[in-house]
Formats: C-alpha cells, sequence, structure tokens
RNA sequence: CGGGGUGUAGCGCAAUUGGUAGCGCACGUGGUUUGGGACCAUGGGGUUGCAGGUUCAAGUCCUGUCACUCCGACCA
C-alpha cells in the first residue's frame, strides 16, 4: 500500500492542482506530447485510437442519417472568406495565412481553414440548380487550424481534428430539424458513449457562432466544475447562401436560396473524456471508446502453462472485445496494474498458477476498483456484462458529480455566494438583455453557456437586473 | 494580448561568494526474482532552451529571444 502512495504521488493531485494533473495524465499516458511549433500537439497512437473510436461511432450515425462524406481543400482565398460579412469578422483574428508558393509571392493570400463554410458554400453554389437537388446533406473529416493566443492539449490547440457537417435544404424547418437532429447525435454519443452527460441548448445572441442565426450546443461540466462546450450545431438562415449566391429553381419554378446548417464535433471530446472521468490513478476510459477494454496481466508468467492459457484467453475475448495481454518478462505483474490503471482500461484480468488450477481468474474493474473471481468458462459472458456495466456506471457517476456542481440563483448576492464555494452549472433567470450577459461575466468570469431545451421556472426575474425574466439559462466558467 | 512561474540527460531534481556538471528514476548488459510499481552488479547517455554580452573563467551575472505552464481577455 505504501507503494502505491508513492506512486501517487508522481501524478498531480486533481483537487490541489486540476490543470496541473491533467496535464501530467495525457503525457504519462501516451495520449499527446508536445509539438516543436506552439500551440501543436502529437496526437499518439493511444490518443489517437480514441478518436478513431469516436470517428467511427459519430461516422456511422451520420450514415444511417443520410449523409456522406466529402473532402474539401485545406487552402481558402481570402476573397471567399470575405463573402459573408459576421463570418470573417469572427474569424479573421484567428485565421493563419500562406502567402508564398515556393519561392513566388501569391497574387492573393490563402487562409488556412479555421472552418470550412465558405469553401463549401463555394462549391455548393456549382452544384444546386434545382429543388431536386436539395438537400444536400455532406459531411468531411479534418483538420482546421484557429491560431489561438493560450492552448491546452486537446482543449484548445492551433491545429485541431474534427467533422463538419454542411447541409442545405429548401425550408428553414426543414433545415433547422437537421440542426436539432445532429445536436442530439452528439448528445446521444456523449452520453451513451464516452459516459458524458449534457445539456441541450441554444447559445444566446452573443455566444452564437459567426455568421448563424442560431447555434445550437450540448454543455458538458468537468470535474473541477467548470464547462465544457462539447460540439454546435448551427442554423444559417439562407445568409450564407446569399453571400455565396447558391440559388436554385423550386417547384414553383422562381429562384430560390436554400437553408443551411452545419454542426461540428472535435478532440476537444478527448479532453472531455480525461476531466469527467479521470481520477488520482489516472485515466479512466469509458468501455465503449476505450483502445483496451481488457488486459491480461499473468502473474508467475515463467511457471509452465501460464502464458499459454493466457494466449488461449486472449484469443477467445479478441472475437468479442479489444483485448491485450501484458506479457512483457521484464516487468512485475504489479507494475503491469499501475501501468494500465493509469491509462485508463476498463477491465483487468489477472491470471496466475493458482487461479489456472482452479479454472478461474480475477476481473478488476477500473470504474470502483473491486475485484472478482470469476470461472473462465463463462468469460467472455462475464467481461461483456462487466464493460456494460462500466459504461453505465460511469455516466452515472458523472451525472452525480454533475447534479452536485449544479447550483440555482435568483439574484446577484446568491450568485456569488455560489461562486465563492466553488465552480459549476449555475441556473438563473435572464431577461434576455446583452448587458445583463456582460455584467455577469464582468462580476463572475462565468457565461451564459446555453438556453436549455428544458427550461424550468426558478422565479419571475431575471438574476442580474431584477426585470421580468424571459428565460432560465445555464452559467458556468468555461474551457 | 496583459500578469506570474519554469527551462540543466527521456523524466524529476542538485550544483556554495562565478572555478569547467552530478543524483534518483528510466534505459543497455549479466544474473537472481515474480499474487500490487523487485533486487544485485555493471554500463551508456549533456554544446545547461537559443543568440549575444561581461569575465582569465558563465548552468550561475546582464540583454534579447523562443518554448512550456498558471491566472485573466478571445475561441471548439
Amino acid at each position: 500500500m505504501s507503494d502505491k502512495k508513492e506512486f501517487v504521488k508522481e501524478l498531480t493531485s486533481m483537487d490541489e492542482d486540476f490543470a496541473s494533473w491533467y496535464t501530467d495524465i495525457i503525457l504519462k499516458a501516451e495520449l499527446v506530447d508536445y509539438a516543436p511549433v506552439k500551440g501543436f500537439m502529437v496526437i499518439r497512437p493511444y490518443g489517437y485510437e480514441i478518436w478513431e473510436n469516436i470517428q467511427s461511432i459519430l461516422d456511422k450515425k451520420f450514415k444511417e442519417t443520410g449523409h456522406k462524406n466529402a473532402y474539401f481543400p485545406l487552402l481558402i482565398p481570402e476573397s471567399l472568406l470575405n463573402k459573408e460579412k459576421e463570418h470573417v469578422e469572427g474569424f479573421a483574428p484567428e485565421v493563419a495565412w500562406v502567402t508564398q508558393g515556393g519561392s513566388n509571392e501569391l497574387g492573393e493570400k490563402l487562409c488556412i481553414r479555421p472552418t470550412s463554410e465558405t469553401i463549401i458554400s463555394t462549391m455548393y453554389s456549382k452544384w444546386v440548380k434545382s429543388y431536386r437537388d436539395l438537400p444536400v446533406l455532406i459531411n468531411q473529416w479534418a483538420n482546421v487550424v484557429r491560431w489561438e493566443k493560450t492552448t491546452r492539449p486537446f482543449l484548445r490547440t492551433t491545429e485541431f481534428l474534427w467533422q463538419e457537417g454542411h447541409t442545405l435544404h429548401e425550408t428553414a424547418k426543414e433545415a433547422e430539424e437537421e440542426t436539432i437532429k445532429m445536436l442530439n447525435v452528439y448528445a446521444d454519443v456523449y452520453e451513451n458513449y464516452l459516459a458524458i452527460p449534457v445539456v441541450k441548448g441554444q447559445k444566446s445572441e452573443k455566444e452564437k457562432f459567426a455568421g448563424a442565426v442560431a447555434t445550437y450546443t450540448i454543455e458538458a461540466l468537468m470535474h473541477d466544475g467548470k464547462a465544457l462546450q462539447s460540439a454546435t450545431s448551427h442554423f444559417f438562415g439562407d445568409g450564407f447562401a446569399k453571400a455565396f449566391n447558391i440559388k436554385y429553381q423550386g417547384r414553383d419554378g422562381r429562384e430560390a436560396y436554400p437553408y443551411q446548417t452545419s454542426w461540428g464535433m472535435t478532440t476537444r471530446s478527448i479532453g472531455g473524456i480525461i476531466m469527467t472521468h479521470g481520477d488520482e490513478r489516472g485515466l479512466k476510459l469509458p468501455p465503449k471508446v476505450a483502445p483496451i477494454q481488457v488486459v491480461i496481466v499473468p502473474f508467475a508468467q515463467h511457471k509452465e502453462g501460464v502464458l499459454e492459457k493466457v494466449e488461449e484467453i486472449r484469443t477467445i475475448l479478441a472475437k468479442d472485445f479489444r483485448v491485450e495481454a501484458d506479457v512483457r518478462d521484464w516487468q512485475t505483474p504489479g507494475f503491469k496494474c499501475n501501468h494500465w490503471e493509469l491509462r485508463g482500461v476498463p477491465v483487468r484480468i489477472e491470471i496466475g498458477p493458482k487461479d489456472i488450477e482452479q479454472g478461474t481468474c480475477i476481473l478488476f474493474r477500473r470504474d470502483t476498483f473491486e475485484k472478482t473471481t470469476v470461472k473462465l468458462e463463462n468469460i467472455t459472458e462475464e467481461i461483456g456484462k462487466l464493460l456494460e456495466d462500466i459504461q453505465t456506471n460511469m455516466l452515472q457517476m458523472a451525472r452525480e458529480n454533475r447534479t452536485k456542481k449544479t447550483g440555482v440563483a435568483k439574484n446577484m448576492d446568491e450568485y456569488l455566494k455560489l461562486f465563492e464555494k466553488g465552480d459549476g452549472f449555475v441556473k438563473i433567470m435572464w431577461c434576455g438583455e446583452r448587458s445583463c450577459e456582460d455584467k455577469l461575466k464582468e462580476l463572475t468570469s462565468a457565461t451564459i453557456r446555453c438556453i436549455p431545451f428544458e427550461e424550468e421556472h426558478l422565479s419571475d426575474t431575471c438574476c442580474v437586473c431584477g426585470k421580468a425574466a424571459k428565460h432560465m439559462v445555464y452559467t458556468g466558467k468555461q474551457y
């Protein structure tokens, strides 16, 4: 036990210094490493595999909802970026520019996409001629670059990976339905795969995407009480269509502009997993996205028959699970246990000569640290149940943490008192005025995270100004 | 972009009034071990972030610069 304490000391305590804990974990678990260029990170195999799992889950759902993948160029001419006024104002300050090709100065500088609305809209204007061409339902898996001033691996890096869906519809209603449909896909993935509970809602005018009519969001609460904007879905009306001259001939023979949406989820979600589930021993990965769901740690592996049995079990489990056997003969079992706990593997199988004799093995679950002895003949079934249970339990624990860290304030006195205690979501009533939104931020540095789809009635008056309230909103400090 | 902190071996650190860089872990080799981070022996690894300056002499002092990190402002 004392040895274990020493090990834990190698990791920064999450309660004392959550930020350092986070950096510690991602480096030690080999998810990422810092790149030679400021603000950039290398996603290492173990981290990238988590992203691949998230990708395949999302991609399947996109396809089930009728979308197809395509790929658009990395570089966007300045003139295209400038076409939609609000959009360029929002993004220009953080755009990286390419000004030279080989040894020649370019006639028009090219920006590295910060997002692809402009280039995609440009192409859509060539492709859409008739109502028969609608809807257009395209997704792109890509990298984007935003020249951020401060960065943190996964949460905010200069370059990040994401998917961006871009769709066109005949009617505003259809486009809005698409926006909500995709937000629901994101919420489903977050809750049922990443085990992170989210609040679905709409962004305020101030917080919405540059150029959007409406931005919908899912907001999650991290272990330290800060909010993470986890995915967004935008309704553009016909603003971009008009700016980019996307026109088609409608059923009535008249020219019309289609209604547009875009929606995206990024590698930031991996940061969300770490900060929602991680603990003092390191990462804790939800089974559905864990690169390794089960690791087998043999004890006394030099003894006759142990490695053979381990390989036998591995082969059986490999049919249904992502499984790995740690048969390194230069590490002790104790080392391996800690190694895989740090990396967040949901289930560990411990097996040695004694177990083999009895036809059993020990299952260790990363979420609760519980150990149980099971019969080898039932191993597939037992592991399957256990993984499901861990998945469910992790969501449950995250929900409880969120509930614990969610408060209600009816006026600014109550609000400030809540924030003295610590961070978290605070639900308040809001009059809808920008001035109150600004004041809230000025006083507390918290912002309105969203106007939830499911509003509660907390009181009749705005928490900030005391005038008649329009909405209940979630507020909090954000990453 | 403002304010603070840190850069010495892969990681964590040390080096006295400036005197020519060392320890632990990790790594290589040989052996003994193996039910929660094993042990013994032995070995390799450094332009002290980078560029200047002061000095007989700079990890140490000065200037600049870069990177990382934390706290604010901006964003996924």
